[in-house]
Formats: C-alpha cells, sequence, structure tokens
DNA sequence: ATTCATGTTGTGAT
DNA sequence: TATCACAACATGAA
C-alpha cells in the first residue's frame, strides 16, 4: 500500500480513537495483549507506515508500528476472513483487522526519529527541505530517487510510474541530467500525483486514471508501452518509448495532466490498495 | 501450475 | 565502513 492509502485507513480508523480495546486476537509475535484494557490515543501516519498509540490509566503507553508492504489488507467491520488476521481489534463500536502485514510494538522512538518534512501526505510537508537532500542525490537514477522513502515518504511504484509519465521523462535518466530549476518540478509532480492518488481512490477511480502503470498502450500516443524491471532493485518500470524517450531529455520539462481512460472496462475493486 | 506484484528489513558476503 | 545480493515475509490475480 503506498501513503495514499495508509492516509485513507487513518480517517477510517478515527471511530476508535479514544475507545478502549475489548478483546485482542491475531497471529503476531508482539505481545499482543498487553493492548487489552488500554485506549486507542493516537492515530499517526508517516509515508507507508501507521502508528498507533495505546493508552493506559497507570502504564506506560505502547506505541504500535505498521507497514502494509506489498500484500498487507485490511477490514473494518466485516466479518472475519477465512485466513487469520496478524491483529484483530475489538471496540464497543466495532473490529478492526489487519492481514499480512508487518506490526512491530515499541514503535516511539523510531516514530520520533522520522522527519515529517519528506512525508509527501503531511500538512509539514516541506518541498525546499526536500530539494535541500535531492542534492546529494544527483547520481540517482529518477526511478530509485521516486521510491527513496527518505525523500519522499509514500511515494510508490505506481506514483513512481505515473509521476514519471506526466513529467514525460525516462525512468533511467539521472537526477544531474535534470536542470536544477526544474527539480522542484519533480517534486511537484510527485506530490500532485499522491493527492490525485487519494482522491481517485476515495472515489474508486484510480484504476481509471493510470496512464501506463499496468496498462498495454500509451493514452496519449497509442504505442505499445513497455514493461522492464528498473533501477537498484529491480521493480517493475512501465514506459512509453515515445513519450518518455531519452532523446526528449532535452525538451522543456513540463508536467501534464492526467485524463482518465473512459473506455477502460476494468471494474474499480473497494479493496484495491 | 507458475509467475508476478502498490515493499521493507535483516543477514552475511564482498 | 559501505555496499551488495539474497532471503524472508505473505496472498491473490493473471
Amino acid at each position: 500500500m503506498e501513503g495514499p492509502s495508509i492516509v485513507i485507513l487513518s480517517e477510517e480508523l478515527q471511530e476508535f480513537l479514544g475507545k478502549k480495546v475489548l478483546k485482542v486476537r491475531g497471529n503476531t509475535k508482539q505481545p499482543k495483549d498487553d493492548l487489552k484494557g488500554r485506549t486507542l490515543e493516537r492515530i499517526d501516519t508517516w509515508g507507508k507506515v501507521l502508528f498507533l498509540t495505546f493508552s493506559h490509566k497507570t502504564l506506560p503507553s505502547i506505541v504500535t508500528k505498521t507497514h502494509f508492504m506489498m500484500f498487507g489488507s485490511y477490514r473494518i467491520n466485516e466479518p472475519r476472513e477465512n485466513r487469520d488476521p496478524r491483529l484483530e481489534l475489538t471496540f464497543k463500536n466495532g473490529i478492526v483487522y489487519f492481514y499480512s502485514c508487518s506490526i512491530k510494538f515499541g514503535a516511539e522512538d523510531y516514530q520520533k526519529s522520522l522527519d515529517p518534512r519528506v512525508d509527501v501526505l503531511s500538512p509539514d510537508w516541506d518541498p525546499d527541505h526536500v530539494l535541500m537532500l535531492m542534492k546529494k542525490k544527483q547520481s540517482t537514477y529518477l526511478c530509485d530517487l521516486f521510491l527513496d522513502q527518505s525523500l519522499f515518504a509514500g511515494s510508490g511504484n505506481i506514483v513512481k510510474n505515473e509521476a514519471l509519465f506526466n513529467l514525460r521523462r525516462h525512468p533511467m535518466t539521472k537526477l544531474s541530467e535534470i536542470s536544477k530549476k526544474d527539480w522542484s518540478l519533480l517534486v511537484h509532480a510527485i506530490h500532485e500525483y499522491c493527492f490525485n492518488f487519494y482522491e481517485w481512490k476515495k472515489e474508486f477511480q484510480l484504476r481509471r486514471h493510470w496512464q501506463v502503470y499496468r496498462k498495454s498502450i500509451c493514452p496519449v500516443c497509442g504505442s505499445k508501452i513497455q514493461r522492464k524491471k528498473m533501477g537498484k532493485n529491480e521493480r517493475a518500470t512501465f514506459i512509453c518509448p515515445h513519450c518518455q524517450n531519452e532523446r526528449n531529455s532535452k525538451k522543456e520539462l513540463i508536467l501534464f495532466e492526467v485524463m482518465p481512460i473512459e473506455d477502460s472496462a476494468e471494474r474499480e475493486e473497494r479493496l484495491d490498495h
């Protein structure tokens, strides 16, 4: 799950804020029973990470860190799936299920160490600070840069591919090949796509707006989309060989708008990440 | 049946 | 010391 999906989850969890944990289940190896009787005191996010703070009248608070990685999912106030949840929390007013995610307790110090200025979804997001950090990343390819959580916390493979297409730049372009005056446009492209992602997902319209990610035809020029593993961690990367041609790098950098693809017969799944 | 994928973290080798 | 390769985790869709 990418950052915008975590923000949506945090909003869906608001109904449990201030509520007491009545029952705990799940196959996590963390000391889950310690949560019983505590009150959900805070709900925070940083990039793709969810932090829940559980307070107690006399004992210290417990901060949990949840990361959904590739396959994680959640359900709220729905019948439990056949499989065991990693963690299941029963409140007076409902139940939360977290599936196949990574959960760690005692995350207070870790949470404090994170910088909200690089969290693309945070109100404290600070593009000037990000631009400053980018100076140390000159030799990085854009496909790696756009996934770097220390610069763009919350950006994931969808954001990477779509933002690069909206900029019409090839993923294997090095940051140093982009004129410094255009760097803020790179930052802006990621920020804007994250917020579009957030809105589209809430309306179950995210897939409809994919231009290249898991697509076969470029919506702009009709070329066949190429899929190739690229960058440091060989993540799947989708490009239009015409619109994102390396030779375009001499052209002015422009952030193009996204048009929904109308003929897409794909049905939007509510449970999509 | 097999492959792939909205990701991170830890370990041991280089 | 830094970087790298690889494993581990976990599940549903194509």
